[in-house]
RNA sequence: GGCGGGUUGCCCGAGCGGCCAAUGGGAGGGGACUGUAAAUCCCCCGGCUCAGCCUUCGAAGGUUCAAAUCCUUCACCCGCCA
């Protein structure tokens, strides 16, 4: 099977141009490039799935570009957005590229001896373009009827409006491919399927002034079977950064994640063989509540993207916190070690003890100390697994685990540790 | 440029002088059922020093004992005409 067909197996194909002439270009080595603006301090699992086809593209013998768009993310892309966006600094794009570029490198290989990896930065070639030379050499080749029929301009126009900066971004990303195309041979362009358009306008920009053939490939936005969009937890994006989503929330968000998705997901995310998934489905079928499939979405995911350390820790945390055991039987390195992946937050030794909706509240997992009321009034709020449902309430230290942890829990998984310190 | 319509809580959308922290739906949270799923049912869903108080209905002023609701100005959007 080639790579086309196990992208197309796995959901991975939404769009691409000719597909013959895809596959009779990728019978050899190409190159392929996938471009990430800096919009944040750090990917989410949404880009993650996009960049994992870059990496299949490299197993798969092929030479990955991956590009920080150091430029374009002063500019703003409009694809999918229906308002303006905000310019961010100079400096603050200039960190999150440092950032995104580390995230980045960590997916692909650079130490190949036959295709090895490479990150570049559009900035390195448009910052020195004059707005002259730029308008000549690239505008001219641009035809404004084309630029106003692209669904991002469209929508927005019809939406309200757009400004000539991001306008003016498809021209920069077409410009893009046009240099790799010539610095580097890149003859693909991958990109989410929110992208075609961008990516097809590179294409145009290459016939135009350049001889010789290129294509374009988009992988499709993934939507969960609810019809939601995939990726967001009720606390937000689900973050690479491990300051942002912490490799424990990052495990449960996939362990967690609904029967219905996660053969879907196991097949985009995942580098296991069509035979292990389709096991895997079995398995699923077979005994659900075992939740196999969940586990080795889980486990492969969370070691991809935080390492297999991380991984044993943080299912070690979550099989000592949801495990069926009581919570005083468990030794204090293992608590330790457990709460360690929490939220937590720290009370002084001798100190008074905060109540009980003020613990709740300080360690996050209630928005408000009026959202933690309600929790305690709901009966959903538990101190080491037992359900307190009396708001004017202190824990004493005796209700500390081995004298200094407390284990806070919000509903049926939401966890935080408070410390004696 | 002229005329008309609009701007409400995370989103959509009622309200059109007091009974409005504001109907309803969605999202979200809790509970029950399960498997740390889904669906379903029940409850909750601005904040706080929480039987009370404070801040919200595009922005700023004003009328009134009392305004999301009336008046004025400004900003933005959407129609129709030029």
């Amino acid at each position: 099977m080639n790579l086309i067909e196990d992208l197309r197996w796995r959901g991975l194909l939404a769009q691409s141009t000719d597909e013959k002439a895809l596959l009779e270009a990728m019978k050899k080595p190409i190159t392929a490039y996938i471009g990430f603006d800096p919009t944040a301090h750090s990917l989410h699992v949404g880009n993650l799935v996009v960049l994992l086809v870059l990496r299949r593209f490299q197993l798969a013998g092929h030479h990955p570009i991956a590009l920080v768009g150091g430029a374009t993310g002063l500019v703003g892309d409009p694809s999918g957005r229906s308002d303006e966006r905000t310019l961010n600094s100079n400096e603050v794009v200039e960190a999150w590229v440092l950032s995104i570029r580390k995230q980045l490198s960590a997916f692909l290989d650079f130490d190949s001896t036959t295709n090895p990896a490479l990150v570049v930065n559009n900035l390195d070639w448009t910052s020195a373009l004059g707005a002259i030379e730029f308008l000549r050499d690239i505008g001219k080749h641009f035809s404004v009827n084309q630029m106003l029929a692209k669904d991002s301009v469209a929508s927005r126009l019809q939406a309200g409006g757009i400004s000539y900066t991001e306008f003016s971004y498809q021209v920069l990303q077409s410009f893009d491919y046009l240099e790799l195309f010539r610095r580097n041979n890149c003859t693909l362009q991958i990109g989410g399927s929110d992208q075609w358009g961008n990516i097809v306008a590179g294409l145009d920009l290459i016939r135009r002034v350049e001889t010789g053939s290129a294509h374009a490939l988009t992988v499709p936005l993934l939507a969960k079977s609810d019809g939601s969009k995939f990726g967001k937890s009720a606390s937000g994006s689900i973050w690479l950064d491990p300051s942002m989503t912490s490799p424990y929330a990052f495990f449960q968000f996939w362990l967690n994640s609904a029967d219905g998705d996660v053969i879907n997901l196991l097949k985009a995310f995942s580098f296991k063989s069509h035979e292990e998934i389709t096991q895997l489905g079995q398995s699923h079928e077979r005994d659900p509540g075992l939740r196999q499939a969940h586990r080795e979405l889980a486990r492969e995911l969370t070691t991809l993207v935080h390492g297999a350390e991380a991984t044993i820790r943080v299912e070690a945390a979550a099989k000592a916190l949801f495990g069926q055991g009581d919570l005083s039987k468990l030794d204090e390195a293992t608590l330790a070690s457990a709460l360690a992946e929490l939220p937590r937050t720290t009370v002084v030794r001798g100190g008074a003890i905060p109540s009980w909706v003020d613990l709740l509240a300080a360690t996050g997992i209630v928005d408000s100390k009026s959202a933690a009321r309600r929790v305690v009034k709901d009966g959903g709020a538990y101190l080491n697994n037992e359900k307190v449902t009396s708001e004017d309430w202190a824990p004493t230290k005796n209700e500390f685990l081995c004298g200094k942890y407390a284990i806070l829990r919000k509903g049926k998984r939401d966890l935080a540790a408070v410390e004696l310190v």
